[in-house]
DNA sequence: TAGAAGTTTCGAACATCGTTCGGAGAAAGT
DNA sequence: ACTTTCTCCGAACGATGTTCGAAACTTCTA
């Protein structure tokens, strides 16, 4: 059972893509439910058009309105991106949560495993947002404090699956989360819909196993 | 001697960091060297303000002209990230068999050690250029075929380096690329300027060798 | 229910961007 | 000296993110 670790900054609950706590008034929760609508019109342009192919007009056309009401939800083109950015990292906590939880006991190299395949999964099933949330490709866009902060949230997790794994040594934490980057992004680079590299990923945390002289 | 061969496309002979072939009239080269400023100045500027940050004014400002003039030295804005891409993969190719040159023989791990060490050592001098060869990160620009050659050309450089080494399995040619990417990216993206991840670059490379069962 | 307060929408406009066009001026070739 | 070629640039086009202000709509309060 994984406990409350969450209540920490921002953003309490598992409330699935708002940004804000859950509205209580109803004109709020209109203006939610119009913020999530402009998110997801965002994501389906950015796949169609890449990352930076985004535009303001384009977005307020489909979601029916003019592109200086968009002004009104966010305050900017970079805001955009940054609600975008912290979806990505919530949906992306959600996601280990929800893997460790099914797992149950498991020997640590399969904690290992999942924990890349997990990673490794997220990524390849949407460029974009992988786009935007680890590779800093964006001129403009920094993300925020509270969006930066669910990203040290997730390294944290990462980090405590590694430790209940066994791994300790920093170094051999650097080294472990350099091969499953690297195996990402070879496979969404050069290889995108394929498995090029995805079926590489148990023979390397095998072999970084054993170099970290983990128990079977 | 090099003879005229200028009248075929471009891009023949070696001229270290020259897109078309060595000029024979005064006229071309005085326009090879304005070419050769114009590029200096926009590594530069991408330098300052990030790759996709480049503006053709400023840029134009910087070596004395309007935006407009720069039109008779490159067809577009992406011509010239794609002279850029071209003079990364030369510098690259360069080092590479530079490298290798002043190696003569040498064991096999020390071969895959120092090729690694190029590769890594060549990105994170320049994250710019590292960002413009290996991240598809600008939205428009794509490498025309003859600068997509010399990638492909440079990849066949490290086959051949690996080859050499007795790594002959495509699984484990692509391991060791992800790996040495991976490593590359992670210095690049959360240690810039340090050597937190160049540390793990012998280990790692170590660690592959035996896993390839390479001899020492 | 009437009016005040707040919120949302959008046309117009600004600065900036990459790019095109056409003409002026310089350089090269004959 | 004449012609051809090339270089440079002001003006302008369409597109971008963004601001402003005035309407229109919604919500709250007397």
């Amino acid at each position: 059972m994984i406990e409350n670790l969450v209540t920490t900054t921002d953003a309490s609950t598992t409330d699935a893509g708002t940004t804000d706590s859950v509205p209580v008034r109803a004109i709020d929760r209109r203006r939610a439910q119009t913020r999530r609508e402009i998110l997801e019109a965002a994501w389906e342009l950015c796949r169609e058009h890449g990352l930076a192919g985004l535009s303001l007009r384009e977005l307020g056309e489909r979601v029916g309105m003019r592109a200086p009401s968009l002004y009104s939800y966010f305050d900017s083109k970079d805001a955009i991106y940054d609600a975008m950015f912290a979806e990505g990292q919530r949906a992306l906590r959600d996601r280990y949560l929800q893997v460790t939880a099914a797992l149950g006991d498991v020997p640590v190299r399969g904690l290992l495993r999942s924990g890349a395949r997990t990673f490794f999964e997220f990524c390849v099933a949407d460029p974009v947002r992988y786009q935007l949330m680890f590779q800093r490709t964006l001129p403009t866009f920094e993300p925020s404090a509270e969006s930066y902060a669910l990203a040290v949230e997730n390294l944290a997790i990462l980090a405590t699956t590694l430790e209940r794994a066994g791994v300790t040594d920093p170094r051999h934490v650097d080294l472990f989360t350099a091969v499953a980057t690297g195996l990402t992004d070879q496979q969404i680079s050069n290889d995108p819909g394929g498995d090029r590299w995805a079926r590489l990923l148990d023979d390397a945390v095998e072999l970084l196993c054993d170099h970290f002289g983990l128990p079977y």
